[in-house]
DNA sequence: TATTGTTATACTCTATAACTATA
DNA sequence: TATAGTTATAGAGTATAACAATA
């Protein structure tokens, strides 16, 4: 990771340009900005319906599998149970989503996704795909989508 | 981006597994998910020598851009500059960083690297080209890792 | 004893407004 | 007027400890 010293940064006219390649070049820097850049993305298209990434993916998966208890989907998410109770009580109490109390279970709570939950969902679903095409776009095409999930599954 | 509801989770024995499969084929949700595990890599490395990874950017930048101002350097990296305050004034206190009052513009700072900053980046370098040597085996190779950044970049 | 949900709390990161001294 | 550095502050996100109810 030795950096060429030799060539100082040309002098230009006014300002001159910052030397950031040795910075730039870092895979987590580079992971860093790039997931950032996505994030403002989403945050700006869902600003609207007031839906945070966390959240979308919360509802997502209660869909996907209704009843489970809090710490399943939290721990998922990789989201300490803690801190998932205020996210998911912000959702109920915007008529998402319901903390049924588990038959099984006195202590848990099983998550649903009440009938106004679902329609939202739907909803945001289809602006998040709009946004998922954007994305794919600017990747270049599906194949270059498949190839950087294969490249960043393997960085976990 | 539709899922396929037609084959619920198939019940195993004790604990079923849930259904991930819609929030983890989100390119921003996989991106977070990397980000995330390659900085706790680097927050393992470098514990020991207390370098967070937006200090070590700095580190790098101020090597590679001495005298340059501290709007400068934070701008390049996205830190606000009130933000930077703080950030630069931990390196100082730590006898990494100088800050010299600026001959042409006395409103400025021109940020430098004490002869300490500089045997003490060179240290951090070389852990942290281990630790990308270590992410280039993870990805597969120099070119897996060129074609990452390079995927990256679009998405910027 | 261990687990579920919860509260309280603290620490980091990030964002904005407002001030000062210079330009 | 605008800019550089600074302070204060507020909001997210994240982490741990401790508690009551239940397993």
């Amino acid at each position: 990771m030795r950096r060429n010293k030799t060539n100082p940064p040309a002098p230009t006219e006014g300002d001159t340009a910052l030397r950031t390649d040795a910075t730039t070049s870092l895979v987590g820097y580079r992971l860093r900005r790039a997931q950032l850049s996505v994030f403002q993305k989403f945050l700006a298209v869902f600003d609207e319906l007031k839906l945070r990434p966390a959240e979308f993916s919360v509802l997502v998966l209660i869909d996907d599998n209704p009843g489970r208890k809090q710490t399943e989907i939290a721990e998922v998410l990789g989201i300490k149970r803690a801190n998932f109770v205020t996210l998911v009580h912000g959702l109920e109490e915007r008529g998402l989503v319901e903390r049924v109390p588990s038959l099984e279970d006195k202590r848990a709570n099983a998550l649903h996704l009440t009938a106004e939950g679902k329609a939202f969902l739907t909803q945001a679903q289809a602006r998040h795909a709009q946004l998922e095409e954007e994305t794919v776009a600017q990747l270049g095409g599906p194949a270059a989508r498949a190839q950087l999930l294969a490249l960043l599954d393997r960085l976990i």
